[in-house]
Order: C-alpha cells, then sequence, then structure tokens
DNA sequence: CCGTTCTGTGAACACCGTTCATTTATTGCT
DNA sequence: AGCAATAAATGAACGGTGTTCACAGAACGG
C-alpha cells in the first residue's frame, strides 16, 4: 500500500516547493519583501494552507537561513581542500567574499537579520553546520601555528574566530554601508590574510637538498 | 514680533520630542518594533500627524541612525585622544566593541539595517560623520606606520578599513550569532590589535642620551 | 471681526501575519 | 457502490502596519 507513502512524499514536495519559491523571492527583492500572502500567491495556493506546512513565517526563514548557510560551506568547500595553508586560507577568503557579495539577501538572511534565525545553526555545540564550518577554519590555523607561521601565544581558535569576523565585516560593510567606497573587497581580503599570517620563517628543515 | 519665532521653536521641540521617544523605543524593543502608530501614542498625537514633521518612517530612522553615528563617534572620542598610536588603538578597541554590546539596537540601527539608511553618513565624499570618523582610525596607522609597526607596504587606510571591519565583524556577530560562543569581544579586539599591529623594532633613534 | 494660514485629526486604503470554522477532496471499509 | 472518516484546502475574519487626504479647529494678520 505505497498510499500514505506516495501523500508523504508529496506533501515533501510541495513543502520543498514553497520554500524553492520563498529562496527565489527573498533572493530577488530580499527578504522583508517575502509575505507569506504573496508566497501563497506565487505557489498558488491560499496563504492559510501555508501554515499547514510551516508554524509560521519564522520557520521559513530559519530553514532558508540553514539552507543558505549550507550553500555557503558548500562554496567554502573546494577551497578547503588545499593543501598549503596559506595559500587555503587566501582561496578560503576569496570564497567567502565572493558568496557574500553575490548573495547579498542570502547573505543577509543568514548572519544580519535575526539573531534567532542562526540560532539553529549553532545549537548543537559540536554537530551542528555552525561548529563543522567554523571547525574548518579553525583547522587553517592550526596547520598554520604548525608551520611557525601564526602570531605567537595565541590560539588557533581565537585567531580563527577573529578571521571569520574580519570576513563577516568585510561582506557586511559593503552589503550595508554602501555609501563608503572603500578599497574592493577581495584586496581587503587579501590584506586580511597577509596581517593575520606571520612571513614564513627560514627553513629550519630545507625543502630539499638545500644548504 | 517674536510669534513665528516660538512657533518655529516650538515645532522644533516637538519634533526633538518625537525623536527622543523614538530612540527610546528603538534602544528599548528595536527598530523594528518602533512602529508610526506606538510613537504617535507614546507622544500623544494622532499618526498623521507625525507625517507633519517627517516624510515617513525611514526619515526618522535615517535621523535616529546618524545620530546613533554621533553618540558612537563620542564614545571614540576619548580614546582617540591618547598620544601613543598603539595605546590608542587598543582604546579605540575597547570603546568601539563596548558601544555596540551596551547599545546594540543602536548599534544595528546604525549599522545593520537598511543600507539605506547609512547613506546619508557617507554621502559627502571628505565632509560628513562617515568619513571623518573614519579619518580618525586613519590617522592611528598613519602614527603606526611612522613608529614602523604596521606591515609594510599597506597602506594606512587600508589597514584602517580592515581593522573597522575586523570591529564591526567582531560585533555583529555578537550581536546576530548568538549561538556562536566564542571568546569575549575584549578578548577578540585585543588579538586583532596584536595582528594588525608589528612587535616594536629595536630603538633606531634611543628614546634618550643612549648612544 | 473676518479671512487666511498653520496644526491636528478621523477615516479610509492597501497591505501584513495568523487563526479557525467550514468546505472540499481523498481514502478505507463495508 | 455508497458511506464514514480522515486529510487538505480555503474564505473570512482579527488585529496590526505605513501612509494619505479631506476636513475641522485654533492661531494669527489685517
Amino acid at each position: 500500500m505505497g498510499i500514505t507513502e506516495r501523500k508523504e512524499r508529496q506533501r515533501a514536495e510541495l513543502r520543498e516547493h514553497i520554500l524553492q519559491v520563498a529562496r527565489d523571492m527573498v533572493m530577488k527583492e530580499g527578504f522583508d519583501a517575502l509575505s507569506m500572502r504573496k508566497l501563497a500567491e506565487a505557489v498558488e495556493y491560499a496563504p492559510a494552507t501555508l501554515y499547514l506546512h510551516f508554524e509560521n513565517r519564522d520557520a521559513i526563514a530559519r530553514e532558508l537561513c540553514v539552507r543558505g548557510f549550507q550553500e555557503l560551506f558548500a562554496a567554502l568547500e573546494p577551497a578547503a581542500r588545499v593543501v598549503e595553508p596559506v595559500e587555503r586560507l587566501s582561496r578560503m577568503t576569496e570564497a567567502y567574499l565572493g558568496f557574500g557579495l553575490k548573495q547579498p539577501e542570502t547573505y543577509r538572511l543568514i548572519f544580519m537579520e535575526d539573531a534567532r534565525l542562526s540560532e539553529a545553526l549553532f545549537q548543537d555545540a559540536k554537530q551542528g553546520a555552525g561548529p563543522q564550518s567554523f571547525g574548518v577554519l579553525v583547522r587553517v590555523f592550526e596547520d598554520l601555528e604548525a608551520a611557525g607561521r601564526t602570531p605567537e601565544g595565541t590560539a588557533p581558535a581565537r585567531l580563527a574566530e577573529v578571521f571569520w569576523a574580519g570576513l563577516h565585516g568585510i561582506v557586511s560593510l559593503k552589503l550595508t554601508c554602501s555609501g563608503f567606497q572603500g578599497a574592493p573587497a577581495e584586496v581587503l581580503g587579501q590584506t586580511l590574510v597577509t596581517s593575520l599570517v606571520r612571513p614564513a620563517p627560514p627553513p629550519a628543515k630545507p625543502a630539499r637538498r638545500s644548504r
């Protein structure tokens, strides 16, 4: 009897469809322009029907928030694969800034709207998407520390946090303070990288047959 | 005939009163909770009366935004007086973070709501409150450069911008990503300072009567 | 005292999120 | 097949929002 199964699937599909349309609306006109009534109109249902699939507007926002965060994480993933830590940090910087500037409304939704939205990302201390991706960043600084390229006496986790704050600051100032025309985000990003990474020490263990 | 004069003054006073009450509401319940109707109720006028003094809600928001920015600038001023540049930067960091965390709703209004709000701050390239206070920050890095304590080959203005982004990132992540529990803002601030400031070079021109 | 100008307002418009009784469609069972 | 039960969908309403505008009232200049 695959009938309840089919109904469940259809229900899930509709839910997915609603989220997809909502995402489009947010990306096109911003989160504030996402109204339950217009969303209902767009998916061709009555407004009340949306409440059969989501508790309220905030529930939709939360879902879009965690999905947006996953997109951000995915955008970082290729850069995170790079072995050499300085290059990795540089590439991750590029990817982060690129995502934030190319998908401003998504970025706003994730990190700049309501504090309650991003709570879901960090509720599990170790598990959730938030800590997991922050871990990737911490690992860069651990590798940098191992290579002797971090300021001494500062824990990698703290450096990672400052670095993240720097990235977020660059993106969000570009998004909100559009009036302030400073250097391009990429330039600022590279400045941030070179500021947090110490110059390479003279090779104690030479790479190959030197000295 | 001081009659039109008095009327003007009363008009200005009412306008001021409205802004004051609006500011209180924002600081207490956040910008989203500021409604024209509740504001009208609070100042004991009909909603329509507000539109005799402000074009619309956004106009009030803009005004609160620039005033909030001036408060922030004022909070930074004592620290900006410090002569020694490293100490100055450290004190300014402390002041900036303190303001952002103690007046979260004001800070949100200035830098995290609508991009159109902060436009007023940076519309004049050299004059307005925005460029002026950014200039204070640039000066710190100019002084640091003169003392040979900045990374070489990076313009002070760019370092200042990265530094500001860092501060803003720290504050706004604390405000929006409350779920993420990292190090205290002050610690991150000091890490940011020590990351952007190079260690003191050995004294070429010794302080007094040596050599 | 009258006419004008400024101040203030009530009522309306068009939205918004959300709820709930009611209708409609679908399913399982006899 | 028809009927009861369950699920899906909705129309209408409630209370809220920003904003406009024709109108009333007060204050003023002559």
